[in-house]
DNA sequence: TGAACATATGAGCATGTATTCATATGAAAA
DNA sequence: TTTTCATATGAATACATGCTCATATGTTCA
């Protein structure tokens, strides 16, 4: 933006050959926005544990049934979490295992762990 | 928050019990949403290739040098990113292998693969 | 020491987003 | 079919956040 400053094209060029595209990235990021959320975070890890419906997870978060529920459609846009009816209810349960494994590596990570 | 709903009470108690501690939670998503954003998804990406300095990064980004400034701040503060003198210059690389795994297992989410 | 340069910081703005309230939807039970 | 109940949706709001501009900081080299 400014004036030439300190670049070092060669540098900048290979960086930017072998980086990920614009729309990956994108995509990439947005996944982790959907899990940098507490309260989406405390949904994705409830649910790694058990198949909850709708209302035990918002008695869970102490959050209206009506907030869980957009976080929900959220997720499950992202294909983290998928629903199933059951009777009334609808249960929730993770989409991916992948997720799991984002999970545990980061704690790791805040954790100073391996 | 309403009325009783489908509140089934035992699964609540046990997902409760086992669930993260709601600091840790928090920490977590704060690194999930710290590489949730393309900026910083993209200047992450670009660590992972070859250590930059801010210059180059802000040539890279497309973004002004106070931008990408603010933006490094911020990953260094979550042990993302880590920083070295060399001369006037000063060069950024990722601070944590952790970061590489999850952009790679993320990356293969979006793609539907593995 | 002083000038030049790379980076860091603070303020301000424009945009995004998490939450709630009120209400709609739609399956199930009566 | 009608009622009931769980969930979904839309609007509104309060708050967070990414960016830029202007400027401060601090290191290097003359």
């Amino acid at each position: 933006m400014e004036s030439k400053c300190c670049v070092n094209q060669e540098n900048v060029d290979i960086v930017r050959e072998e980086l990920y595209a614009d729309n990956e990235i994108a995509e990439i990021a947005d996944i982790f926005k959907s899990l940098g959320d507490p309260t989406r975070m405390r949904i994705v890890a409830a649910l790694g544990i058990r198949e909850l419906c709708v209302g035990d997870l918002s008695a869970l978060m102490e959050i209206s049934q009506s907030g869980v529920s957009h976080q929900l459609r959220l997720l499950k846009q992202k294909r983290i979490v998928k629903s199933r009816r059951e009777g009334k209810l609808i249960m929730y349960s993770l989409d991916d295992q992948h997720v799991v494994d984002l999970i545990k590596i980061t704690a790791n990570h805040v954790r100073h762990e391996e």
